[in-house]
DNA sequence: TATGAATGAGGCTTCATTCAT
DNA sequence: AATGAATGAAGCCTCATTCAT
């Protein structure tokens, strides 16, 4: 009674909040693949026909996920990006702004990691990161090169090692890595 | 009798091989997640219980897929990475190897890319990796860093760069541009 | 000011008459069977909620809407058949009013058509066609004979032919074809 | 383990009559808007993926059942009517052979009746009937008269009537009615 | 009274897998 | 071995209906 009392007491906008965090957790606990809209539903107090009252299917709800991190992610990116007035200051503060947000949310298991997938706000981040690298050739900060092939660089590098980030310890030192990398090559990873 | 023993050994072979062929050509079109065991074998002439005679699960056709992927892919690495004498050499061979796979082998849709997964072949492979490139900087031709990030990183940037590649050509273009980045970073991609 | 005086006067009557014009366009539309509750709610500016108020059902609203129709046709057939006072009168005068009222009032798509299935109604219409019959042969208008099954003739005529009515002109001919027919078989229908 | 053997012993044959009887049943209880496949598939002692073997829906099995009817019916009233020579003969062999097949068939109860809904089988066998009218009307059997009209009383009366059949002795009862009045109206009634 | 979110039963369907032939 | 129909669990989703506001 008092359990149904306080379902009701949910406002909507709780709802969605709590089947997006069961979403979370199941995806994170079984990838996106074996996840089924049951499972999030089990892991919630709801029944079975309001999780369709906010999402239609197991691909919306996923997506809500990943609009909801990009929405958080992308800007602090753009600004860390635009920002820079050396090449040095560019990848060390896209790095660390990529590493921080990966060490503050965590990520899924059984999925590659949670930023890959095709998904139309991943790729919109890559088309930033391509735009911002150009842009950062034309400003002379970096050499000028194929912008899309450096920005798949920089993306498989912060995708690679955000996927090695355990503790808040390792953001400096990946950071570090990953910005004397492109900065240098190995030659320039001796000294880290 | 032997011819039918023979053919019988044949018909074995060539049902799994046209189990395979079927399952690859599925899971490039629907994915992992979306293909079922129907789907493969409504790709294939036999009946759907002479699946079981040779897998157990859509989970085990992948992983022999993958497997023999790896089989063919891993000696290549391995043996280009041995034989480098510079870290250029180290470098471009690796990433010529592995662009040159991709390249023959085309890649699936709907997966982020099929290296990815972490398949067991696909860690063994990453290990080997690390190993081979603390062996490099034991041997001298790598400066002393943390092996481990380096693998991800050479990783990351294949597998990323790899994911661009749609022609043959490109497989020059890419390997160049990636060891260029991997021996100067940015700087030495100017004069690629 | 004029709003709220028009709120105000969506007196109950008014609801249950929203609802019923919106059950009478989606069971035409979808036929009974595959129309639902929701469906009518989702045709009305009402809330799911207020459907209960007036209905417990699907099958009510469906009987209301029947009983309307029969509480406006019923009557008309009644008092036709009644001022008869030769059986050309009889078959005529209730012909044209069924026909008349099928031009009106059209015809629901997906069901065979709404004056069958048993509901009480339609078997009390059926039942006082019978009766007045009857009270036809007693009176010497209609030669004598089984009374239920010429009821039975009527009504399958008149259903049949009901569903042929697509103008309003269709009343007259139709008319002219199931009166002749019953009053002299298929050879009085040569001259019609 | 007996029950089992058996029921994989039944062909696939026997399997769809299986279905069919039942969906037979279900039909006649429920009625077609209210019986669900499951209903089906509960009156059978088969598995509810087995349905699906042989029907791809509701709609699927009913258009099996009434084409299964039509294919019996359909011959013999056209038959029926071809070898006609006379308008009596006309009428009382269609009619004749329409009420032996409900009285050999019985009726669903809960739909109106079994032959009427708008199946293509039903649309045929109403063409076929117009279309023998027709002819009869140039053979010379039947006074010209709209050929439609005509075809839609009789097989409203034939319907209507059918729908009063419970023995088989009703049927030359109302062959007889159905016959007479066609022929000479109510006033030919009389005599029956 | 009206509202509309929440409920959960239950329908539909597909799927992996078994197993008699 | 190969076959493919049968199985039934389990997923998806919609629906009628309730009930707190």
């Amino acid at each position: 009674m008092e359990a149904k009392a306080n379902r009701r007491e949910q406002t909507k906008a709780q709802n969605r909040e709590t089947i997006l965090a069961a979403a979370r957790q199941v995806f994170a606990e079984l990838g996106f693949a074996a996840a089924t809209v049951r499972d999030i539903i089990r892991a919630t107090p709801l029944a079975s026909g309001t999780f369709y009252n906010y999402f239609k299917s197991k691909e919306e709800v996923y997506q809500a996920l990943r609009d909801e991190q990009a929405l958080r992610l992308r800007p602090r990116l753009r600004e860390a990006r635009l920002a820079a007035t050396t090449a040095q200051e560019f990848f060390q503060a896209s790095f660390a702004a990529f590493f921080s947000f990966v060490a503050e949310n965590g990520r899924p298991q059984g999925q590659p990691d949670p930023f890959r997938m095709d998904s139309p706000e991943v790729l919109a981040g890559f088309a930033e990161l391509k735009e911002d690298i150009a842009a950062a050739m034309a400003r002379g900060l970096i050499p000028e090169s194929d912008s899309g092939a450096l920005a798949a660089a920089v993306a498989g590098v912060a995708f690679e090692l955000g996927g090695r980030i355990k503790a808040g310890a390792d953001v400096e030192e990946m950071t570090g890595f990953a910005t004397a990398l492109f900065l240098g090559g190995v030659p320039a990873l001796a000294s880290s």
